[in-house]
Parts: structure tokens; sequence; C-alpha cells
DNA sequence: TACATTAGTTAGCATAGCTAACTATATCGA
DNA sequence: TCGATATAGTTAGCTATGCTAACTAATGTA
């Protein structure tokens, strides 16, 4: 179950070793900027759904669940929320009854960019204190992560 | 507020896009390792505590709380499932009585060494496709995050 | 039209985060 | 020495997030 390992160049130990040290930075990092978002009174998953919204346009129940990777209940019950704070608005999809349109209002949008800006910021502050080719280095990292999750499965 | 911005290289611009992306990486990744950590059955919270005593030996709730970035009455609560499965033991400390030791017991120590390794392998396959030098990379920037949040503050 | 499938919600459980308020122990100062 | 203060953890109670099981409503299909 564990014996995929492909003719690629690197050794498995290698693999392992950079797995267990990026998994464990980004808990401590992420676990850092959250008190960011604190600030906004918007607990995370729904910061991370609003901004799904804010960036991707509107979509249904299923498809913000899907896209984060939880179950419809727990979307459920975070869209709630976000529509208790007026920061989505939500309609009927008049060609199929059951869909719901999900889209962020304008409160929602502005929340959540100023949100954003906090967040990176605080981060930002951090990072500055590396040099251009250790912030190179950063930068193609994430772009192999992000290239990493895009073809995950 | 946000111009500490010292005498460094790296333009501000930069900095914070890559900051952007390190963050939006993180929170993907994460929720992927996730879902094989589910399997031990014991929580996130519960297994970065673990994680720490593992590795970092015993500990004061104090301690654990601090280095987990939580308030002591969450560690407590976090603390007390693990001792409720076994995972942890926790002694008085001798020499002042409002403290207590706890340290991971043998359990405690084979479930996180197992859990690592689930994870771990899970995480090595999806980075199995990359290159020796693309993980190279990887390992670079895991370096660097580490540095970065041992300095943080 | 009856039956199956699909979309979302509701109910109920567990973990994790917080603050406020409490207990017990240590320490300090008059 | 003893009373006030400070420190370490716990308890109670709130919110947010995750899950599964079971439900309602709408759609699709045989």
């Amino acid at each position: 179950m564990k014996k995929v390992k492909p003719e690629k160049i690197a050794p498995h130990t290698e693999t392992v070793a950079v797995a267990d040290r990026l998994h464990s930075a980004a808990i401590h990092l992420l676990r850092r900027v959250r008190k960011q978002d604190a600030v906004s009174g918007v607990g995370p998953a729904q910061l991370s759904a609003l901004s799904v919204l804010v960036f991707g346009g509107p979509k249904t129940l299923g498809d913000l669940a899907a896209q984060e990777q939880v179950k419809p209940p727990t979307m459920s019950r975070v869209v709630a929320g976000l529509r208790r704070s007026l920061l989505v608005e939500i309609a009927r999809d008049p060609r199929d009854a059951r869909r719901i349109d999900i889209r962020a209002s304008a409160k929602g949008t502005r929340l959540l960019q100023h949100g954003r800006e906090r967040r990176i910021d605080y981060l930002a502050d951090h990072l500055g204190s590396l040099t251009a080719s250790e912030l190179a280095q950063l930068s193609a990292a994430a772009g192999l992560l992000e290239k990493l999750l895009r073809d995950w499965r």
C-alpha cells in the first residue's frame, strides 16, 4: 500500500524527511497567522469559504463543499454563519430548485480583502527579514506546492 | 504599523505575493494531509501536542500551551484527552505542587510514530512525482521556514 | 406514475479554540 | 510569621468546525 515508489530520482528517505518538515512548518506557520484572522470575528472555515466565493465567483453548496474538502452538512453550517453575518447572499437556482446559489456580498468581499491585507502584511513583515535570494527560494517552493496541489490525486 | 521594512533587498510587493502564496499552499496542503491523520482517531491538536512531547521530552502544561500557541484551558483539555487514551502520563512536580509533569507514554510514542509513517508516506507518495532538484528546493524552503518560525517575534 | 437519485438541511456527537471564574500552591513584604 | 499577591491548572460555558445518520424536497427515469 505504500510501495508506489516510481522510478524517480529522489531517494525515498529524502522525500519522507522533506514531507515531514513541510508538514510541521505548515502547521506552525498557520498557527501564527491564525491570530491575525481572529480580528475579523469570522472563523477560519468561513473565511476560507468566503475566499473561494470572492475569487472564484458564485457556487452551489455542493461545489463549495467539494472545493473546501468538507462534507455538505459542514458547509451548510459554514454558509449559514456567513449568511447570518451578511457576508454572502443566497438565491434559489431557477433551473433546479434543489440547488442554492451562494455569492459573496459587497460586505463579504470588503471584509475578506481587508482581512487578507492584515494577514498578508503580518506574514510579509516576518518574511521581511529574508534576503532577496531566500525569498526567491520560498517563491519557487510555493510554485512547486501549488503545482503539486493542483494535480494531487 | 506595517512599515518595519528594514534595509533588505527584497521589494515589499514581492514579499507580499510570496506571503500570500505560502499561506494558501499551507492551508491546502494541511487540508489534504489531515484526512490521513483521522485514521488514528486522535484529533490534530492532540497529535501535535503529543509530537512535542515525543520529540521534545516531558513538559509542564504551561510550557506545552506556550509551544503550541494556545491558552492553558485549551491545552488542559487536549492533555485530558490524551490521558484518557493513555497516550500520556502525568505526574506531580515534586518541587512545585502546582505544576504537572506530562510525558508521552510508550503507547503514545508508538501511535505517533505509526501515524507519522502513514501521513508521511502519503505526502511522500505525492512528493514522489518531483525530481531530486525540485525536492531539494522544497527542503531548502522548509529550512527557511523553520528558521523563520524559530525567530518569529 | 412509482421509484430512485440528488441537493441541502437537521440533529446529535466530538474536538478545539476562547474568556471568566475558581482552587491550590508559592512567594513576598510588612 | 502571616496576610496579600502571584502563578499553575481546572472547570464551566460559549462558539466554530468536523463527522455520520436520517430527513425533506426536487429531479429524473423506467
